[in-house]
DNA sequence: CTGTTAGCGCGTTCAG
DNA sequence: CTGAACGCGCTAACAG
């Protein structure tokens, strides 16, 4: 492993030049710059980031907290991230929390210990700790897909508020009156909005006959089938369910399979975030689909902004539009054939 | 952001001993040590990984570099990754290729100039120039998922040969004559071993009147759809596809679909990897499943062996079986209802 | 346009 | 049990 003594060594010039040539910073003569140049690639010579990063205080590298990449809507989160940090010649760390404190925790101290630039967050918890500690070491953070008690930094989330409002709004019009919401862990923001929206579409759609049952589980779909088991079980039985993300939504439809209800003749079903098409051939769920793709993306750009200066700028939040897709998962109405 | 100068400053003793409370190496008296303790608490102190790591030539940090996280496959494989790397204290960066050489290259460079202490690779290319460029550096490497033309380092793969072989044993015993192979890039291990697992079967079990076009493109759902679109418009019209990873399978699925052309009734599918159960309701394609998790997990376990020590062993290669998975469309022979 | 000096924050080496 | 000195590889800051 060469180091920038053995090249300046070698082509008869201060280490600083080699920098200089290396960095294309400050002025070099052609000529050394050449003779330099040769001495780099005979000597196969590759910098090391680790000690100019000890100088300069920048890594180049971003971290990318998050509860799961194995779920779709973070996957493609993620490569959002990635595309954009690459652009920007960045490099990514990702790490999985499983929505867990702890993990969350474990992994902060770890990457701020590394020096990221940045980091990008989705909060297992509502509470801002994560993120006081994150600012406490005057690393930048920027906060996806959820919202923190209080605005201390940037975030990008979708509205997951009116995502709900319109699905439930969707679902009330169609004459539903017993409904089942599953929702995700009660102290996620998302979970929270979720339920929210669906409250505000009851209060402006609702009759009085309305009877609607609210479920905490985790965003699993193992979760989803639990919770789709217990509500099926109500008497009465509910006409329709609300899930609260993908995975609550495929583990309720394979659970309500299971104990042949009939989706949507016997019981309607709505939830939250779409499947890419590369991953289904034949799309049933009606849902309110978020762009994770463009969350990721600009969610990198904001933390990336503040990494080049523009810093004293106040926390934004910025706010992405859900789609509503309605398909036929959502059924005509109770009673009524798909 | 406080250092271990500033720490054993406030401690009153010399920066050397925050160092060993720290690390807990070498002879701390119970008292200095809480002592440092409390300095260490009270100014939040948190040790730099940057320092630490130009003296120790350890970063900690594995990198992954696939070819599309988006894809479930490597998602599950990245998530193997993580989770053993995570379990080992070790940090991993993700990197997507999109399969193109020139991407791989570029992000090996960053790569090596960060210092990583090893890569995993799901190479673009059979050739072997990638691990040999990353050998040059003194960097461990273990390729994941695919073969190389030589054995220069660890491997870690699914025996696509043989998966491949049993799902045409599987067409030919239905009674297919006519097939199309929709493959992959043909520079990829993958994409050529299945064809070739094809084959053999072929040899094995196929009769005289057999016909097999292979059709070669990209592991996308956009791929799959086009090269589903051609060979059903070949003439005679084959009476089964085999799509060589489930990206391909998916959009044939899909080009069937919207052609009007029924599976399994009138055209049989079969296809590689399985979709996890967290995202499909109905299983309904056959394939041959890979042990994805399972492969990512493996390989680090692998690659951290060689990081502490287990170095001078020869190159070793793990060849994971698959699993033959039945389900509707493969259907129950041409001409016959699924 | 090029070089000197110094130091980023830490841990190894060797002395006490 | 504790400390002083030095250097990992690179680049700011300041000369010349």
């Amino acid at each position: 492993m060469a180091t920038v003594q053995d090249v300046a060594k070698k082509a008869g010039v201060a280490p600083i030049t080699v920098s200089r040539v290396v960095n294309n910073s400050g002025y070099v003569s052609k000529e050394t710059r050449e003779r330099v140049e040769a001495a780099v690639t005979e000597l196969g010579y590759v910098p090391n980031t680790l000690a100019r990063s000890l100088r300069s205080k920048r890594t180049h590298t971003l971290a990318l907290v998050l509860s799961d990449i194995t779920n779709p809507f973070f996957t493609l989160l993620a490569r959002g991230v990635e595309d954009a940090a690459s652009d920007a010649g960045f490099t990514v760390v990702f790490c999985n929390t499983d929505e867990s404190e702890k993990e969350e925790r474990r992994y902060l101290e770890l990457l701020l210990q590394k020096k990221v630039d940045g980091i990008l967050l989705v909060p297992a918890r509502l509470a801002a700790d994560s993120v006081s500690f994150i600012q406490s070491q005057g690393t930048p953070v920027v906060v996806l897909d959820r919202r923190l008690s209080e605005p201390l930094t940037d975030v990008v989330r979708c509205d997951s508020e009116t995502g709900a409002y319109q699905l439930m709004r969707l679902l009330l019009q169609l004459g539903h009156r017993r409904i089942a919401i599953l929702s995700g862990p009660p102290h996620v923001s998302t979970a929270i909005d979720r339920v929210a929206g669906c409250q505000r579409a009851m209060a402006d759609f609702g009759a009085a006959d309305l009877a609607v049952d609210v479920y905490y589980g985790s965003f699993t779909h193992a979760s989803g089938g639990q919770m789709a088991r217990r509500a099926v079980a109500t008497e009465p039985r509910p006409s329709a369910l609300f899930a609260a993300n993908n995975f609550i939504a495929i583990g309720a439809l394979r659970a309500l399979h299971d104990l042949g209800v009939k989706v949507p003749e016997e019981m309607a079903l709505v939830g939250f975030d779409d499947l890419p098409p590369s991953l289904i051939t034949f799309p049933f769920l009606t849902v309110a689909a978020q762009p994770a793709y463009e969350m990721g993306e600009k969610g990198t750009r904001l933390l990336l902004e503040r990494l080049s200066g523009k810093n004293g700028d106040p926390p934004r939040e910025v706010v992405l539009p859900v789609e509503l897709i309605v398909r036929q998962s959502s059924g005509n109405g109770p009673g009524k054939a798909g």
